[in-house]
DNA sequence: CCTACCGATCGGTAGG
DNA sequence: CCTACCGATCGGTAGG
């Protein structure tokens, strides 16, 4: 599985140029500046992602970036804007780590197989830390920024859900699988595989039961191959419905 | 389907003692205290509920409740009490609610007909607006009340799924269901039932898409049948896994 | 039970 | 003169 737990916290580069980047495009690029903006955007993605919109100060992300107040007013017009270019920089990651997780199934010959091989590298996936708190800020600000919930959505699980969809409706041309309404078929997949573990994670609770390292992966392993073996009773080729 | 909205917000009764129960007995009954901290838990719980903890001043509280703030400290040690009393009392609500949802199901004679119309009831049951906005506090101050986070989960879904899990074994037992593992059926069957309508409900989506009441019931009819269908493709007595 | 007020901290901005 | 940035402080409001 994959081990770039940095992925999102890259985020890294030139602020976006508005109108006139043509004069003022010695200062945009540089270097000082581009450090600047870098460790504000490092020091509000981990606070946002741990205290959330309002446990955040700019106080706080200042002293954490190591530079004044007034610094971040200069990248940032207010919190309102870092914060939702904050969110938006980290779901972009996490759709990037989503989409390579769909790609494999299209293909597959022994389906089964392939099938919990996919399940549990999606659901240690879904598990990792910074997305359980993405999800937990998204749904924790859905009120105050109701069309940064809604795009995230739409941009991570929603596309990861078509690709599943997609890749459903290729195997069932293939006659592997027996999908009468894909979209519907991809949401029962995804819950099967994730929706008891990403409920109790959500409030706080252990996903897993293990208690030692060991034992947590092999539960993992056995939700995952316990989804798989379901939705196959249910919409594999020899299946009744 | 149930229509008592209010249910969730009745919890209206006398404080509870602590200790010197015996000589502050009268002033503890005193009428006008019980209607004051009435006032104060509706107050609270609908304030609560809608703005979170932290939007939450007990200033609002005290001018809706029409009373002092320092009448709210005379009831409530402090905000982080309040707010537990106010949440424990709303889940002990939804428990009462969701545990007569699982009743019918362990006698069922014809078991598709009952599961639809128990899958019905109990996603509607869920997606109500004082469940949802439950679910979201509990999820947004997870961190800050983690206690109170474990303890409605473990109450309301989590007795809602072993009660699940217990009707599936009877049923297993009459040859109506094939069960392995009772536990993973009943949170295979709450997430393909729940899954997808609540995680879009959570990040402030429509869980359905119908854009007319009688869409959406239609919507919400057609998510249980098929969620229903996919469990006993699986699940039931005829099927192959 | 109310008015008044506290130590602290919030998001945002002043002058240099 | 420009920029990026600083120390200090603004008016309001939080829980208590």
């Amino acid at each position: 599985m994959a081990s770039d737990d940095e992925v999102l916290l890259v985020r890294v580069g030139p602020p976006p140029q508005r109108g006139e980047s043509r004069t003022r495009r010695d200062s945009a690029n540089d270097p000082r500046r581009i450090r600047t903006r870098a460790a504000i955007v490092e020091a509000a993605t981990s606070l946002f992602l741990e205290k959330g919109y309002r446990g955040t100060s700019l106080d706080d992300i200042a002293a954490l970036a190591a530079v004044s107040k007034r610094t971040v007013y200069n990248n940032f017009a207010d919190k309102d804007r870092l914060f939702t270019e904050i969110i938006g920089g980290v779901a972009a990651s996490a759709e990037a780590l989503a989409q390579s997780l769909t790609t494999t199934i299209a293909g597959a010959a022994d389906l089964p197989a392939v099938l919990r091989e996919a399940a549990r590298g999606h659901i240690r996936a879904v598990l990792r830390p910074q997305i359980l708190q993405l999800r937990r800020l998204l749904i924790s600000e859905a009120n105050r920024f109701p069309d940064l919930a809604r795009d995230c959505y739409l941009g991570v699980p929603g596309r990861v859900m078509t690709a599943i969809a997609d890749a459903f409706t290729s195997l069932a041309s293939r006659g592997l699988l027996r999908i009468a309404d894909p979209a519907r078929a991809a949401e029962h997949y995804s819950f099967l595989l994730l929706g008891a573990a990403l409920d109790r994670a959500m409030l706080g609770l252990d996903p897993v039961s293990g208690a030692s390292e060991a034992e947590r992966e092999g539960e993992l392993d056995r939700i995952a191959d316990d989804a798989v073996a379901t939705f196959l009773a249910a919409y594999g080729a020899q299946a009744s419905a």
